[in-house]
RNA sequence: GGGCGGUUAGCUCAGUGGUAGAGCCCCGGUUUUACACACCGGUUGUCGCAGGUUCGAACCCUGCACCGCCCACCA
């Protein structure tokens, strides 16, 4: 990656002061290293800051090839953000600060999700009130401090107000937590999803939909949610494990009228009333023979035909089934399928409706009783209809034997409380099984992080089994930019809407006219009527790459930033959000909406289960940031790998915190003392030369580190970036600090050349080193590294440039120095060996050491001595006899403690295995 | 029923053909002038099972088991 183009391009005096390429001078250090340097209070110190110089700030007049766009997960604003919130979104802010780090002008905003149930819900409870659409607005309208027990019913005008004024509450503490956790998001930046501008992106898109057939309307049986009151789509659906039973219905066969029966096993006794067919395999030769022939349901004496269809199974129940309009989604194909009639019984609110038998559609052998049983489930709730319609049957004797209770899968509103139910109603649909072969071409373009997660997107896209529903009968939300002209009957022409013009964007149908009529003609025959529905909070955050790109308003922005780079975001979301965001910019663009998919796992609990937000409640992400400090959480968070679900560990984030406070205390040391600035390099690359081999090595092996951590993080491996730093760091810190630091004080005794040669040589690795693992670690933690950095650097770590091996070896004239590598491997061995002696003897680390016979194969020996001194003083060595030709074995000869009684052994031997 | 992951030390996890690793935990030691929120040393394994390929397999192939997730079915 090309770092020197970046600096021509330098705008801004926080870009890329780069020292390792600038001239910038060192600050001087003195006093402003302090004596006990601590995590506590940088965050409060930092994020100000960064926010006040603008550091996060997107170039607008960066060229789109250096843009690195990142469409953000718009967290629902539903109450409170949770661990897995913490979790995903630090890795994406990993990325980010990586990206930024390598020039690229980071496109980072974050949006709100606002708009739909959630929201409503929360409302409705903080508040204690309810929406009843059919109220007028009332202008001086206040909700009570505490809700009462009671809802308060309130215009919708109203309770749009109330959302508005609950989210703002909401997304600012929302905001005021990411700023705590440290993301790294152009906070000028934010969006809604119910802002104007997003309604705005919603309906144009909706409209160009339309206008291309890509969007219908249909009355047509729909998902039902019977407490929401509302339809919902296929993507929204989950199977919860429920209690049923199933009760054994008798049918009789009236067409033989033999008085024989057939008997059907059902879970749904009270939808028998809504009984158009019974069905059975084809292949099923116990009833082959009856089918296209009638028979009488019970109770309600419908004549009803047995069919045959492949998707009826002969060993399931009796192998026959009873075809309701509509008990689930097998119903509906078999009653499309068939070619049946409708029957509907369920009401929108889950209750019975009222029916009269005999009429049209309604046929029946008995009319009188069935109208005398049906009546005494009318207006009931399904679950109270079911014990009626039992007990009926029971007295009927027309169910055989008693309900067998069993467990089976039903399936729910994934926010839902009660089963679905299948009604039928007119909704809108935008189209998507026509595009499935697309939208799985897209899936291959799209590259996934981790790879493996693309069969989940072709999963879910190769299942579809019908396009996607996209109205819902709620109040918060986006409406549909929709009106219908009432004919003399004051019927709407569903046929032929009137459709605003663009320029009209954002509207609502029902307080906008549509050209040519009045607001009086509202309702009125030969008037018009708005659209009733909103759209899905799908339909809209299916489209956040063209929100947040300025799609329609902004042609500068959108051509700089869409596509985008990047969608970051949770796995369980794939068959909703990200499936739904490639449909529409492949609908409306033709592309895609990002090059990249970076899926992160769940936040598992100690039992291994998907942390619960009841459990990320009695855990607030607050508490955690104040516990552990926001760099430790995002180091816990950043260990779980992309996709990779990651229990929640405590213990991590103490390990993580322990690591930031080395950071901050090795600084310190490689900072502070009193040598004089002028003895070490004002910057790497016009630094001293690096001349000591123990410092060549480690530098060495950090330029290796840095091309191994930079292959990891283009490749979204963001974990492994972060354990190969860390272990280097620790490695560094116990080994080579350790080694250096007596040649680094100046002793005379293991100066190389000379003493100040020697301490120079130190100086320079050492703040290469420092300054090169700053940058490794800022994009993980962004306070410490940025607390450091600001010890001795002008600007901000987080617009350093990203280190290259180059940039490391520059003090060793730009090569790598192998045998210098070998040779501080030779130390560390060496020093290993001495300290497991030493402990082994139970004496003091400190003990010297008058001789070291150091026995080494002959290709050791001019390594070994590169490194002698720098051992000798490290290790409280006064001599170090080599012979050549041993496989590395070490003897010590101890100094006696001044106290040791008479007659212990001064001579310790030991073996080292080469 | 289909698909995707996983199974390595007590725990959390690295490790994609060459002598099984890290951190935590545990035990013992050290207050050494960056850090006791530290350091040093030590203990710890049928790499889920069974076959196969290979000079050599935690790793590649086949089958199986178990765990988790996604999808489908749910009369």
């Amino acid at each position: 990656m090309g770092k020197s183009a970046l600096r021509i391009e330098k705008t801004g005096p926080t870009q890329y002061d780069h020292p390792l390429m600038s001239d910038t001078t060192a600050t001087p250090t003195g006093g402003r290293v302090p004596e006990k340097p601590a995590l506590e209070g940088l965050e409060a110190k930092w994020s100000p800051r960064w926010e006040t110089e603008g550091v996060y700030r997107f170039d607008r007049n960066s060229p789109r090839d250096r843009v690195y766009a990142i469409d953000t997960p718009p967290p629902t604003v539903s109450g409170s953000l949770h661990v897995g919130h913490v979790f995903s979104y630090t890795h994406t802010d990993v990325i980010a600060r990586y990206q930024r780090m390598c020039g690229k002008a980071v496109f980072y905003p974050m949006g709100w999700d606002d708009n739909g149930l959630p929201t409503e819900r929360r409302v409705q409870n903080y508040y204690g009130v309810r929406c009843d659409p059919s109220l007028p607005f009332d202008p001086t309208f206040e909700p009570p401090d505490k809700p009462g027990k009671q809802a308060i019913s309130v215009s919708r005008p109203n309770f749009i107000a109330l959302c508005e004024r609950l989210t703002v509450e909401d997304e600012k503490a929302f905001e005021a937590l990411w700023r705590q956790l440290g993301l790294s998001v152009d906070w000028s930046m934010t969006y809604a999803t119910i802002s104007r501008a997003s309604q705005r992106v919603s309906q144009q898109a909706f409209l160009n939909l339309l206008r291309k057939d890509r969007a219908y309307q249909l009355e047509a049986p729909t998902l039902w949610d019977i407490d929401f009151r509302t339809a919902v789509a296929q993507a929204e659906l989950e199977d919860r494990e429920q209690p049923g039973a199933y009760h054994k219905l008798q049918f009789s066969r009236s067409e033989a009228g033999d008085g024989g029966v057939i008997e059907i096993e059902t879970t749904r006794p009270e939808l028998l009333p809504a009984c158009v067919a019974l069905v059975a395999h084809p292949d099923d030769e116990r009833y082959q023979p009856l089918f296209g022939t009638l028979v009488t349901t019970p109770l309600f004496k419908a004549p009803v035909p047995i069919l045959a269809h492949p998707l009826a199974s002969p060993d399931k129940g009796t192998g026959v089934a009873m075809i309701c309009t509509f008990g689930d989604l097998t119903d509906v194909i078999w009653w499309r399928e068939l070619s049946l009639p409708v029957r509907a019984i369920v009401l929108p609110n889950g209750t019975l409706r009222q029916v009269a038998w005999g009429g049209a559609g309604w046929e029946s052998r008995d009319a009188a009783s069935a109208q005398a049983a049906y009546d005494q489930l009318a207006s009931l709730s399904l679950t109270k209809a079911r014990a009626r319609i039992v007990e009926l049957l029971r007295a009927s004797s027309e169910m055989v034997g008693e309900p067998r209770p069993i467990t089976h899968a039903v399936k729910f509103y994934e926010k839902g409380d009660r089963p679905l139910e299948i009604i039928t109603s007119r909704q809108w649909f935008i189209r998507t099984l026509p595009f499935r072969e697309q939208l799985l071409e897209r899936g291959r373009e799209l590259q996934w992080h981790p790879p493996y997660m693309r069969a989940r997107f072709e999963n879910w896209v190769g299942g579809l089994n019908g396009d996607w529903c996209v109205s819902r009968q709620r109040f918060f939300g986006v409406p549909f930019p929709v009106w219908y002209r009432l004919d003399a009957n004051g019927q709407p022409d569903y046929a032929s809407p009137l459709l605003p013009d663009d320029a009209q964007l954002p509207m609502d149908p029902s307080t906008d006219v549509p050209a040519g009529y009045t607001a009086a003609q509202r309702g009125q025959a030969n008037g018009f009527m708005g659209d009733p529905d909103i759209m899905d909070t799908w339909a809209t955050s299916s489209l956040t790459p063209q929100i947040v790109s300025g799609w329609g308003v902004d042609p500068a922005l959108f051509a700089q930033v869409f596509p985008m780079a990047l969608r970051p975001q949770a796995h369980d979301i794939i068959r909703t959000w990200l499936f739904s965001t490639v449909l529409r910019a492949e609908l409306e663009h033709d592309s895609l909406p990002w090059a990249h998919a970076a899926i992160s796992g769940w936040v598992l609990d100690p039992d291994r289960k998907k942390m619960s937000k009841s459990k990320g409640n009695v855990v607030t992400p607050a508490g955690l940031l104040d516990e552990h400090g926001s760099d430790a959480v995002r180091y816990w968070a950043a260990s779980g790998g992309p996709g990779v679900d990651t229990a929640f560990d405590p213990a991590q984030m103490k390990v993580g915190r322990r690591l930031a406070i080395k950071l901050l205390n090795a600084s310190k040391f490689i900072l502070a003392g009193d040598l004089p600035l002028e003895a070490a390099p004002r910057s790497l690359a016009g630094g001293q030369p690096v001349t000591s081999a123990l410092d060549r090595g480690m530098l060495t092996n950090l330029a290796v580190l840095v091309a191994d951590v930079t292959g990891a993080l283009d490749d979204y491996d963001y974990a492994k970036a972060l354990q190969r730093t860390e272990a280097f760091f620790w490695d560094f810190c116990d080994n080579y600090v350790e080694l250096v630091k007596a040649r680094r004080y100046g002793d005379a005794k293991v100066g190389g050349a000379t003493v100040a040669e020697g301490q120079a040589s130190a100086q320079a690795a050492l703040r290469t080193a420092l300054e090169t693992l700053l940058r490794l670690f800022a994009p993980y933690l962004p306070f410490a590294t940025e607390e450091v950095w600001s010890w001795w650097r002008e600007g901000s770590v987080h617009h350093a440039a990203w280190p290259t091996p180059a940039d490391v070896l520059a003090g060793l004239g730009g090569l790598p120095d192998s045998e210098a590598q070998r040779g501080y491997e030779r130390a560390q061995t060496l020093s290993a060996e001495v300290r497991r002696q030493k402990a082994a003897q139970k004496v003091s680390q400190k003990t010297r050491v008058t001789t070291l016979r150091w026995a080494v194969p002959a290709e050791w020996i001019t390594e070994v001595r590169a490194i002698e001194a720098d051992a000798k003083g490290a290790l409280h060595i006064d001599t170090i006899e080599l012979t050549e030709g041993g496989n590395g074995e070490v003897t010590l000869t101890l100094e006696p403690p001044p106290e040791a009684p008479a007659g212990s052994p001064p001579d310790v031997p030991g073996r080292t295995p080469a």
